[in-house]
DNA sequence: ACCTTCCTTACGGGTAGCCGTAAGCACTAA
DNA sequence: TTAGTGCTTACGGCTACCCGTAAGGAAGGT
């Protein structure tokens, strides 16, 4: 059984609905609610040297900006902060992200013990996964199951991505090119470019470059 | 002081959050919640047949879909009905999406009474939004005071957004042309369309094609 | 009627992108 | 060494797009 929780979640009102139903439900000691992941990293140092850690995370994945600039940017680097600071540490996801090509990676990579998307039944399987973990099982929302399996590896690299993004922002093809040059990534020439939008285009199904960035930015990818 | 609110939100955590907030305020007699849009008008229009009609109702803008198909695709719509159903209705919305183009049609056309962004302090903004609504004043979020007065009125119709969505689809212009031409849009020669999308260009800074639906992506146009 | 203005459309020259072909180069296996 | 493979690069023809110019037409004012 969990004793305690630390809750990782900038909008209130999601932090406050997840922290009424742990304390109804009664069977978690202490939970802890933070907004920012700076601050979150914070609450967790604290309770290590205070010799009181965190046996659970749960965590959003991404934060908004505001005037308080923070360093940790989104909640998995928090959750790969933490995990190196503690290794035996439980870390849950609990986000409204459902693109599977971002979920993916967390999963694959081992770095947290389940996902699960915000949905009109989100707190339900939170409370689920919360179970599931406690008996060292990982959690994975319903919505995902039926994408596990399907290997379908988008071959798609950071590089590609990259290129995704200068072209939405607007650089033509030698622009890119000279770019690239000039920071030594390879390749670099034109006709290699084209050939890489080539691919990507039958990837993602794209008749042509604007079809290509539109579809990319409906994914997630950039 | 409102007697009987709603709340119409897909996310249960954020539902339950809300509902929890006010229960604890206790201010308000009866709260009642809905998942759904249509569902939402069917508990409305029992209100009213009941002769115990609500005085409020607070909704999301955006909801997923699911299994259950909705008719009433988003909040806007749903206020948009039942403020035909019963003029004098306060209406709310409570909603992550603050992109104010998305949002000042809205406010502009009189359809609320209120927008609130979900944020950090967005349960703290959403008491105060009731208390002013109360009073009879408007509740618009503190993030959007300063876009209020500015007008740099985009002069973006219903056109504009029609073709940048055919573009963003891979048609080219010669196709959006012939498209146009066969559902009597006009203009509908390439030339114009050219024209247009040179002065959507001017107006969101793109310096070319590609660039340009990337933007309107980022805004919130398509 | 005539002119002005605004919008739509047409056309033509220059440019970026698309596509196929092929040369250059590194690495591997026979 | 030689042949084969895979990746990068170069080039040329074709298409789509970009941009300026100008003709045609509708609406409104004098």
């Amino acid at each position: 059984m969990f004793k305690k929780v630390l809750i990782v979640e900038d909008l209130d009102s999601i932090g406050f609905g997840i922290v009424q139903m742990l304390k109804q439900e009664g069977k978690i000691e202490i939970v802890i609610q933070s907004q920012y992941c700076d601050d979150a990293y914070l609450k967790f140092l604290k309770a290590q040297k205070d010799d009181l850690p965190f046996d659970l995370v749960i965590s959003d994945l991404s934060f908004k900006e505001d005037h308080r600039g923070s360093k940790i940017k989104s909640g998995d680097e928090l959750i790969k902060i933490l995990k190196l600071k503690q290794p035996n540490l439980k870390t849950l996801i609990y986000s409204v992200e459902d693109r599977f090509i971002k979920i993916r990676p967390l999963i694959e990579h081992k770095l947290i013990d389940g996902y699960i998307i915000k949905s009109r039944y989100g707190l339900k399987n939170l409370t689920q996964a919360i179970k599931d973990v406690q008996t060292g099982k990982t959690y994975i929302s319903p919505e995902l199951l039926g994408f596990m399996n399907r290997k379908e590896v988008f071959e798609i690299e950071d590089y590609d991505v990259n290129l995704l993004i200068h072209l939405s922002n607007g650089l033509t093809q030698e622009q890119i090119a000279i770019h690239f040059r000039q920071n030594s990534i390879i390749p670099s020439s034109v006709s290699s470019i084209e050939k890489r939008l080539n691919r990507l285009k039958l990837e993602l199904k794209a008749k042509n470059a604007i079809h290509l960035v539109a579809n990319a930015k409906d994914l997630g990818l950039i």
